[in-house]
DNA sequence: TATATTTTTGACAAATGTGTCTAAATAAAA
DNA sequence: TTTTATTTAGACACATTTGTCAAAAATATA
């Protein structure tokens, strides 16, 4: 389901957990700002669940990190998690480029 | 779900029916390699359902491409379907490119 | 036209994903 | 320690996804 890198330091999850933590934010508030349980939150900071992209907003705005950078770490994650198995993302992901 | 770009020329499912049909094939020959039922190939041609990764190489071989072309294609069709709609789309590429 | 082949559609079932809620485990504060 | 707040775990429900199968629609061939 994931590749190594992504659990080793830059999965979404613990880099909310990270900015979350760093405010003294408790689950609470963040989850009730995202309007889900406290349950989901904990889940999506330890990737057993995933965020939405409707969270980024409100992510960005409760953390007070823009949402450029929620994004790329949210647009990371879910690309390796997804594809990172792939042999050829890299050209994949260039193609990509080509077109935005 | 899907942005424009995507149905206009570039999806996954136009991209493999035009190379089967290239090659007279009929859906049957190419889903019995899949093994998967004829209907279900039919829908992902018509990108009403997923292509799995598993199936990269054995398109690869029954359609006579070679597995990077199908798989960038594969990865183009994914990632632009999933998160096209984002903002920072190509910030978010360029970072997992520097990871790469 | 009539027949055979290919393609599409939709009903159904199984597996997966997503959220709520309650209670248990953990950590912090009195 | 006792109490309170936070975090995690798991049962449940509901929606989505993915596949099979059978039959209809479309296309090609005799």
């Amino acid at each position: 389901m994931c590749l190594n890198k992504i659990d080793k330091m830059e999965s979404f999850g613990k880099y909310i957990r990270q900015l979350r933590e760093s405010k003294g934010l408790p689950l609470r508030k963040v989850a009730a700002a995202l309007d889900v349980d406290t349950s989901i939150l904990s889940k999506i900071e330890r990737n057993e669940r995933r965020a939405t992209s409707e969270m980024i907003p409100i992510l960005a705005r409760i953390l007070e990190k823009s949402e450029k950078d929620i994004e790329i770490q949210f647009i990371k994650s879910a690309i390796i998690s997804d594809l990172g198995e792939l042999n050829y993302l890299k050209d994949g992901l260039k193609e990509i480029l080509k077109i935005l």
